[in-house]
DNA sequence: CGCCAAACTTACTTATAAGTAAGTAACTTT
DNA sequence: AAAGTTACTTACTTATAAGTAAGTTTGGCG
């Protein structure tokens, strides 16, 4: 093969992001990463011994995405507002550009199916993302830039679960739907 | 054989309804129904020849319960404050004491694997929802009964998006979560 | 009583899924 | 140049899925 050969672990990962956050756990087969590739279901194993390993990693990256995104805003402090703003924004991109869900979706509604593994890596990732939006929500509210009566946990569960229905009725009902949803939450703050 | 045989169909939907909105359409199988029944998979066919024909029907009727519960309201007026808190308990309960999710999730997340017929039942109840919704923000907030400055649907919308994430964190982050953000809503709606 | 249709079961087909074992080509190291 | 390692392929196994065709039981009706 004159093809990169390196590459074949990278590229068997994006596939199976889009195909995990698009369609679910049980709504994608090896031969949906394999075939599109030119590769056989086989050297997918070879990387990724089973599935449960895949999809495992796929939310691993997901979760080291984040955490190297949102990193220095942690350690640093800066702007609640923008940081909110960027999260907004990757979460669009995720819905209207790559028509990909949260993985925190894709794992809930088919928990029981799950393996444990990546029932783990999706509880560590809500813990990661509510943590973060926490973080956001507590410093915006101490900037003076967010305003809300709750606590701040509370309110970060309330951005994000609005956020994953979005994903959800913008299937079904049309895209406009993420930008409604998107504007209602920056309302609910004060924004 | 001594059982009703006329209560068969029912219970068949029964079981596939809380197959169907607790694990995804690719999330459970015919035997997933007709072992625990005592019967065979064959009988499923009898009653539903596909599997499109079989969660088609637990969407429908899904839109049946909704029509009948909403029907008078609708008509008659009353008190949109009372409306909402029935709705919300109906979620409430469905997540936590049947551990189910709105159809509407399970269809949007694995929207591109299936059948055209669940696809067009799952857009008939989205719109059907938010209709209802909808018509119950307006006239909570021209009864003072509720607060907000955005148009009504898109409130309804947001109060729908929120519930359905609110089922999928509570199943990773527990029950919490829903009670968390139903407040959430009603705060936002100045209750 | 005999007939018929409804409500199944038995037995099967076809397709597809995840996963594995053994072999091979190419690059790497010694 | 030989040996080993990486990254695959080929060919296979096993399990399970949806769906079907033909036969069987049951209850109601003339």
């Amino acid at each position: 093969m004159s093809v990169p050969r390196t590459s074949t672990r990278e590229h068997i990962l994006k596939r199976a992001t889009m195909l995990f956050q698009g369609r679910g756990y049980n709504g994608f087969s090896f031969k949906d990463i394999s075939a599109p590739m030119g590769i056989r279901n086989a050297a997918i194993h070879y990387h990724f011994p089973t599935k449960s390993d895949l999809c495992s990693a796929v939310i691993a990256r997901y979760r080291d995405l984040l955490k190297s995104e949102t990193g220095d805003f942690m350690k640093h402090g800066g702007s609640a507002k923008s940081q909110l703003d960027a999260y907004l924004a990757f979460i669009r991109h995720e819905i209207l550009d790559a028509h990909c869900m949260c993985p925190l979706t894709n794992v809930a509604v088919a928990l029981d199916t799950l393996p444990g593994e990546v029932r783990a890596q999706a509880t560590m990732l809500s813990h990661d993302l509510l943590a973060y939006l926490t973080r956001v929500m507590e410093l915006g509210r101490e900037q003076g830039e967010f305003q809300f009566n709750c606590a701040a946990e509370q309110k970060a569960l309330s951005v994000k679960a609005a956020l994953q229905g979005a994903g959800q009725l913008a299937r079904l009902m049309g895209p406009q739907v993420v930008d409604q949803v998107i504007d209602q939450i920056r309302c609910d703050l004060g924004l």
